[in-house]
DNA sequence: CGTATAATTGACGACGGTCAAGCAAGGTGG
DNA sequence: CCACCTTGCTTGACCGTCGTCAATTATACG
């Protein structure tokens, strides 16, 4: 079920586009890495805690989550992934996985070898750079989500979550004006804001009352964008995006 | 207060050590960097969320902790530092700080700026790859938080938050045998751990009372290393240390 | 048409928050 | 040298957010 393809990178270089800017010839370098193209279904594990992988992969399409089991039983979900994303990148520098990642929709994976990923930063270093950067810019978020969910009340974190994918979708093209796609089951929410299921329907019900947005069918509509950050306590700032002067609460 | 100083790097050699392996030219090329040494008192920002900083920063004495300010009067710290910590060294490759860190002890700090910092891992390639591995330890640790804070009863995160401190504390050499400095307060592990700090109090004595550990004037003595693991539901493998056996579970 | 997944609702209880007061220790200044 | 203040730790009483358990409904799928 794998080939070669060198057609799904666009939104790997998009992404890499949207937090630091690079010239064509980078881009090109990128397209032209060698790419193993997988498709996986959804709620399968692309790779494992533990594991000791020799390549990296980025999402062409679909979505993935990133995971810790806590105790047996318990799981934490520590990020979403959207095409462009790539997850496990850390995998570069760091001997083992510290995290499960798992696709939660069908999804495109493009696997690229360390090695091919180091050669290409050895030539280009401002690659070097953006790679880092997309490293930096997880953290960021993880930073952010340890506010959300060390902080927050449940309605504000998942006004919150919502947000965020909201402004990382739109950075990436992948959404019309208000609408964005949103395949994540109210249980996935509850793992990753550190919530029972119960209570993000409960919390998801509150937020849909004060019409905020549209939330059915895999799709998130938002109706009242300015609201919503307010609800979800929402600033796009640790987001690192080169722009997002159009999505800033206009406070 | 601040004077050129080259005699305090001993602890930043070390942690990079800690993560990967370096050269002693490697080690040399810190040593020689032009530091700018800073002496700061106890609870002072030594950098602001917002800033656009053009130095990073290391430590070489005392502690400090990572924070954010979430919706006026709460805040959520997302990381303790030790000596030989570089707490933003993210601003790199960021162009503005979405977090303040101030000192929880009277430090000293040394300045670095950015020019000279990206100057040196241009001349030696593997600096790039120990200075972008310190992030991605961070950014694991940011991980563990976040399934600590997010889905472990408070004794448990309680004690998972003193299994790393000690376990990081002797990575850097700064612990005797059962014993580490520990200057922080109840109300900042409250802050930390996403807890109030009366019930951190009471997790505590909860914690001291099985035998686990001794906590007062600042230092932390541990009694029962393997009964503290378990009670945290610890694993030092997130930590990415290149050598930590004598210091894993030994189940 | 039966099964699996996801969303929804109800009842009940517990973990942890808030408010408030008291205590211990260290530093400061008159 | 000792009041005084500040900081940090401890304790009590009360309550609310959120979790658990359980059942029902809706939708998709084979």
């Amino acid at each position: 079920m794998s080939t070669m393809d060198h057609d799904i990178t666009e939104p790997l270089v998009r992404r890499i586009a949207s937090v630091i800017k690079i010239s064509e010839e980078e881009k090109s370098a990128i397209r032209e890495l060698p790419i193993r193209r997988s498709e996986i279904k959804a709620d399968q594990d692309v790779v494992r805690e533990g594991e000791s992988p020799t390549r990296m992969f980025f999402i062409a399409e679909g979505m993935t989550a990133t995971y810790k089991i806590v105790s047996d039983s318990r799981r934490q979900i520590v990020g979403f992934h959207l095409p462009g994303d790539a997850p496990d990148l850390q995998s570069l520098h760091l001997r083992s996985l510290d995290v499960s990642i798992a696709t939660i929709t069908p999804s495109t994976i493009g696997f690229v070898p360390h090695t091919a990923i180091l050669e290409v930063c050895d030539r280009f270093p401002r690659l070097t750079t953006a790679f880092w950067r997309h490293t930096l810019v997880d953290a960021a978020i993880f930073r952010e989500w340890m506010a959300n969910i060390g902080q927050r009340s449940a309605p504000t974190r998942i006004a919150h979550l919502l947000c965020e994918l909201f402004v990382r979708f739109r950075a990436v093209g992948a959404a019309t004006a208000d609408t964005i796609n949103f395949p994540i089951t109210q249980a996935e929410i509850a793992d990753s804001m550190g919530l029972s299921s119960v209570h993000v329907n409960r919390s998801l019900m509150g937020l849909r009352a004060k019409g905020y947005f549209v939330l059915q069918d895999g799709t998130l509509q938002v109706l009242d964008w300015e609201g919503l950050q307010v609800a979800g306590d929402f600033s796009p700032h640790y987001l690192h995006l080169r722009e997002f002067g159009d999505l800033a609460r206009s406070s």
